[in-house]
DNA sequence: ACAGTTTCTGAGATTTTCCTCATTATTGAA
DNA sequence: TTCAATAATGAGGAAAATCTCAGAAACTGT
């Protein structure tokens, strides 16, 4: 309603490229130095934008860490779903969920080096991947795949041991494989047997990812 | 032998008193903002110390950083170390020292938020408490009492998973009482049977914590 | 081609933060 | 009590970062 829906003039079309270069730079600087040591000049100069654009995009470094982190909570959301979507052994699909993220990390190592520096990023998973993994976890607790007295509290734990492999690979401590002893470590801990948790575990994935 | 050891005068009494004013300060700010956000000139004045006198302490804000994690990791090290000095099961070791932390930042949330707002929390806490935690899951290897096939995963997962529990914590989405319920997940995680995990998780803790 | 609109530019004003250092206060020893 | 040594003070200089704004450039529609 607000919103009219229009094509994109050339003009549309530079704003939005500025707009991302500023966006990558951040990525990059976030990732390489944490959100608060990277000053606003870092963005623009490596942005390769005149100083004064940045306000005509963000308001300040808090809107540019929003931004990113719905670009990318909304983005790989949308993969694992559409990745997930015909499997119906919720057990497999929490699986597959973090295996994703796992070997995302080891192949982009920004997206890793961001997840884990994001200040405050356990709260921000949760907001925004959490309703989707709790959705999972509430599935597998319902069919009686998962044993589970507490889904929030499997939530947390579940996201936070994400977040901890997740920084095992982007200081170089675990290798890009750590996607299967992680799936099946999460497996175990929600109450699935050791048998199945190991063979669900090392299910082969789809092409993608 | 480079320091002589003395009896504190008033003098060394009163520079110690200073020093400990700033870093309860700094805690305390670190806590509520984080450490990138927080000016050395919000830490004098809480500390209700002349600006300059910092620099009688501390280099620089690094050096206020360092000096709080090592505080803290070796306190409740050597907390729960004593702890759980004559345990014999590697698992109900493991399930007191997660189950300490985890009432530890229920009972102090300036640890809690601490804990997750340190700057790259994961690489600081696996460099401190890293050690012992992963001596502690090589004993359960070693004796049978965990099924892990890659110790330092073990150790990223399950430090990453405590960390979520304590982010939990900290915004008010889990109770005091999410210890045992992590403590359970852990063993669980490790290769513990779900009964055997069931009752480790859940036996007495001292008085102390 | 022209006028009107939007975006970009970058120098510099403003604000914030860090840190030094001359001075004052406190302490311990003689 | 006096003196030398150590610590604390806080005003202010230096540096750094944020943000503004007037003008240039790019773009669109007519």
């Amino acid at each position: 309603m607000a919103t009219v829906e229009t094509k994109p003039n050339r003009g549309d079309r530079r704003r939005a490229a500025t707009r991302a270069r500023l966006l990558d730079a951040a990525r990059e600087l976030f990732a390489e130095k944490g959100v608060g040591a990277t000053r606003l000049g870092e963005i623009t100069e490596r942005a390769d934008v005149a100083a004064g654009s940045l306000y005509n995009h963000f308001a300040d470094k808090d809107e540019i860490v929003d931004t990113l982190l719905h670009e990318i909570s909304d983005g790989q959301g949308a993969i694992v779903d559409e990745l997930t979507a015909d499997i119906d052994d919720p057990a497999a699909v929490v699986a597959f969920a973090h295996r994703h993220f796992v070997r995302l990390a080891a192949a982009d190592p920004s997206f890793g080096a961001l997840a884990i520096r994001l200040d405050a990023s356990h709260r921000l998973m949760q907001q925004t991947l959490g309703p989707r993994a709790l959705r999972d976890i509430d599935a597998g607790v319902r069919t009686g795949r998962f044993k589970v007295d507490d889904p929030v509290a499997a939530l947390h734990f579940t996201g936070g041991a994400l977040l901890g492999t997740i920084a095992g690979i982007v200081d170089g401590r675990l290798g890009a494989d750590a996607d299967v002893f992680h799936a099946e470590s999460v497996l175990r801990a929600l109450g699935v047997s050791a048998a199945q948790a190991a063979k669900v575990a090392r299910l082969p994935m789809e092409a993608g990812t």
